[in-house]
RNA sequence: GCGAGAGUGGCGAAACUGGCAGACGCGCUGGAUUUAGGAUCCAGUGGGCGGAAGCCCUUGGGGGUUCGACUCCCCCCUCUCGCACCA
């Protein structure tokens, strides 16, 4: 190690020896003091920490370290999103034990994380694979089941092939799995599901009342939600008393413009219609055509729409009209009634339809005069349409849902295209869900107090499929709850992302044995005031998490309503344009950035190379010079230790200019890092502040050597110094309290005030003011602050360079804004 | 297609409610120190013209509002992300 550089693992590692010694993090609750809830999105323990964790951890410490010398009793806690596929990946391979390999990594990334200098509270660790975590999710479930809101169903579900499990609808991208990329196919299968879409109607309300998320990720999740509003109604069948279509749509107001109706393919009601053996053997081979096509297929843009006319025909009750009625791809059995009125006058992919099957097409609204488009999706006047026409969209839409009302054929309806959580998953590495089958009494909850249902050690992961509990016999066999008779249990294990939706409660009292949480507890500490994370859990994680905290209110579990009052969404830490990863070859290991330049420089560089809503592009150099940075600290406080803390206490203002300057720059580094901090966490401009303050410091103790009383010299270093460490600290914990304390301080920095700037400091005598003829800068002027506008006019329009720029026409009128600019403007 | 966001030096970026565009950092150039390298320090660094003072141009492109536009309005282009036949 270069002697030129700082002690940086001698200061990092004492000093979180020491923060942790005093248990300086630890917090109970204080009803005395405001308290602050600072949570990042915890890990996967998948081996090793990487540069995005660093990012958002280095991003969260500042800020509840901040919020410490703030004066607010903050929560901050770490713990583990211990279940998942990747430890049964690693049995498979390497055939060991998932709860083995999991704890190993787990023992490991603390490790790292401590070496980050992060101020976690580790008292409240947890880990969700923990029997005495998971109980608690058990016992929700239960009383989850018993109000309907979990519940088994057999129907069509993604399935990775190569995950051997099902996934939820959030978990599939691009009809790929989130986690392995592999295609996602459709399979027919029994499981549980969680009510989410109960929750629908108030998720998306909420969306409005979080005005401290980001507005993307709250668009995102409006979307996904996905709430239409229109009408529902029957098409009778031609012929078929007693028979109907119920089509859903949104524009009830083009009804008049339907010339065909359409059912998905796999419509129930379709074999109902079928007349004979030869229909029936077409409808199957559509059948088989349209499932041949894989989800990505089908989801592919401009493909062309395939159909199937039906011997059926169907009635539009509005104007008695018999029409057509096909099954086609373009309808999907999964949103609506599964079955439309088309209306090809205003709608593009009925138009498309209607087009390749010389189907007709009736406008219902006028087109305004420059329309070169095919069908009209805008507003305008209705014609061609009956009682409707004259009428704009918006009122034709009520008038026609009225007229459907009235005469008992339909009605108003929401619909949402989100779905129910799909959260049985065949595999192993997961929490039991507590549900027997009993031959006798069917489907029978476990008994709350035989709490938890212990995920067996003892098992063969083959990854061959199908949940490995189901082999063995001393899980599967157990005495039916209700009758005591024989019963067997469930064998698929929940989504950990059950374990992420409720873990912030449970760092509230995490070792509550009475409960999930002690409903004190969290009533002090709930909600989140501050949740950082990746933007991919914006509509996964994120809305569980939202959704399940709602479940445990309406279970009376807590009054909290909303989980997390605050995100932020950081970027992603790129190298060479792209993400990092050991594929491309780009990773930066955190291990060897630390060893190579220590804790401080990690986090200083990724907090300063971009805004932390950005992605930031990795740069080598860019570190060095974050390195570059702390040694010249290290070497300025160092070197002048003698003369620092020989310093005078402050007392009163400088009595020179350079002083008063200097100080000003001490005063406003003050309010900018501040500012910086509770605006929009803008760490990178928090930080250049701190660097121009010490450019500036350096500046004047070279120029204040001969030029200033010495008192004041050393008094103005002090108070420089002691405001750069403070500042400091929460960014370079490490060397921000080794230097504090090197200076002959006691105690630690982070029991300090954060500093506050000093009015009088603030203020300034002197302003310059830039000095525009027509917008163009021609010079500029010193003037004592708070000069009135007519003085300031009066001395631009005297100044000789700028009247050499008022050409023959004279001057037009002048614009002063006080204490910035003038801008003479000239008759041209 | 729909929705959201972004586009500023060689690079990461900054610019408060419209008021000196490019702070801070990286890189680069020159110099000092050094046997050398590293480290450190000093000076310079958007483009063009000029010996210099200085002048002109410049925030994806085009228009507009304004005394004044990176910032506000309209049109267009490019990129990123999300959703995607959702009736």
């Amino acid at each position: 190690m270069s002697t030129d550089r700082y002690p940086v693992h001698e200061i990092e590692a004492r000093w979180q020896r020491v923060w942790e010694e005093r248990k300086q993090f630890q917090v109970t609750e204080d009803p005395g003091r405001p308290k602050f809830y600072c949570l990042e999105m915890f890990p996967y323990p998948s081996g090793r920490i990487h540069m995005g964790h660093v990012r958002v951890y280095a991003i969260g410490d500042v800020l509840a370290r901040y919020k410490w010398m703030r004066g607010f009793n903050v929560l901050h806690p770490m713990g583990w999103d211990a279940f998942g596929l990747p430890a049964e990946n690693a049995a498979i391979e390497h055939g060991v034990h998932p709860a083995v390999w999991t704890h190993e990594n787990i023992a490991y990334m603390r490790s790292q994380l401590r070496k980050l200098g992060t101020s976690y509270d580790w008292s409240r660790e947890i880990t969700t694979c923990d029997p005495d975590y998971y109980r608690w999710e058990q016992l929700v479930f239960i009383r989850m089941f018993e109000r309907g809101l979990a519940y088994r169903r057999r129907s069509t579900v993604n399935w990775c092939p190569s995950c051997q499990t099902v996934l939820a609808n959030e978990q599939v991208e691009a009809g790929r799995c989130w986690r392995c990329d592999s295609e996602v196919v459709p399979r027919d299968i029994e499981g549980w599901f969680f009510k989410i879409t109960a929750y629908a109607e108030e998720l998306l309300q909420w969306c409005d009342r979080l005005p401290g998320w980001p507005e993307r990720v709250l668009t995102m999740q409006r979307n996904w939600i996905g709430r239409s509003e229109g009408a529902e109604f029957d098409l009778p069948v031609a012929g078929r008393p007693g028979l109907a279509v119920r089509v859903f749509t949104t524009r009830p107001d083009t009804a008049f413009g339907m010339t065909y109706a359409v059912l998905a393919p796999e419509h129930p009601l379709v074999d109902r219609l079928v007349t004979d053996e030869a229909e029936r053997a077409a409808v199957a081979a559509f059948r088989a055509e349209v499932a041949r096509e894989s989800e990505i297929e089908r989801t592919a843009a401009d493909r062309p729409k395939r159909g199937l006319r039906l011997r059926a025909s169907v009635v539009n009750p509005f104007n008695g009209a018999v029409i057509p009625l096909f099954i086609a791809d373009y309808v999907l059995m999964g949103y609506g009634t599964g079955a439309i009125m088309a209306v090809p006058g205003e709608d593009q992919r009925d138009w498309d339809f209607a087009r390749q099957y010389g189907l007709p097409i009736i406008e219902t609204v006028r087109r305004p005069p420059d329309w070169t488009g095919e069908a009209y999706p805008g507003d305008g006047v209705k014609i061609n349409s009956g009682f409707l026409d004259g009428l704009t969209v918006a009122e034709a839409k009520r008038r026609a849902i009225d007229w459907l009302v009235e005469r008992g054929l339909g009605e108003a309806r929401v619909n949402y295209r989100l779905r129910d959580w799909g959260i049985s998953r065949q595999r192993y590495w997961g929490a039991p869900i507590p549900i027997l089958y009993c031959d006798r009494c069917g489907m029978v909850p476990e008994r709350e107090e035989n709490l938890p249902v212990v995920l067996p050690r003892d098992v063969q992961i083959s990854g061959k499929g199908g949940s490995p509990l189901a082999d063995v016999a001393t899980f599967v066999h157990a005495p039916c709850p209700k009758c005591g008779g024989r019963a067997r249990r469930e064998t698929d294990t929940m989504d950990t992302f059950v374990e992420s939706s409720w873990y912030f409660l449970r760092y509230c009292s995490p070792r509550h044995g009475a409960g999930m949480f002690d409903p004190a507890a969290a009533a002090y500490w709930m909600p989140v005031d501050q949740y950082i994370g990746g933007i991919e859990h914006a509509v996964l994680h994120l809305l569980y998490a939202r959704f399940y905290t709602k479940v445990l209110r309406d279970l009376g579990f807590t009054k909290v309503d909303e989980p997390f009052q605050a995100l932020l969404s950081q970027g992603m830490v790129i190298k060479d344009g792209a993400k990092m990863s050991k594929s491309k070859g780009n990773v930066v290991d955190p291990d060897e950035l630390i060893a190579k330049y220590g804790a401080d420089t990690a986090r200083l560089f990724s907090l300063f190379a971009a805004p932390p809503e950005k992605d930031l592009e990795w740069n080598d150099h860019g570190v060095e010079g974050a390195s570059r940075f702390l040694n010249r600290v290290w070497r300025f406080v160092t070197g002048h230790l003698d003369e620092l803390r020989a310093a005078p206490t402050r007392s009163g203002a400088p009595a020179t200019d350079e002083g008063r300057r200097f100080r000003r720059v001490i005063h406003e580094t003050i309010r900018r890092v501040t500012d910086d901090i509770e605006g929009d966490f803008h760490f990178n401009t928090a930080v250049s502040a701190i660097m121009e303050l010490v450019n500036a410091l350096q500046a004047f103790e070279q120029a204040s050597l001969d030029r200033a009383p010495q008192d004041e010299r050393r008094a103005l270093l002090r108070e420089a110094v002691e405001v750069l460490l403070l500042l400091l600290g929460p960014f370079c914990p490490h060397i921000a309290e080794e230097l504090w304390s090197r200076l002959g301080h006691d105690g630690s920095l982070f029991t300090e005030q954060w500093p506050s700037p000093d009015p009088a400091a603030l203020r300034k005598e002197e302003v310059t003011v830039v000095v525009q003829v027509d917008g163009k800068v021609r010079g500029r002027l010193t003037v004592a602050a708070d000069t009135s506008e007519e003085e300031v006019r009066r001395r631009a329009l005297d100044d000789e360079r700028v009247k050499g720029w008022i050409g023959a026409g004279g001057v037009a009128r002048v614009v002063v804004v006080p204490n910035r600019l003038v801008n003479i403007v000239t008759r041209r």
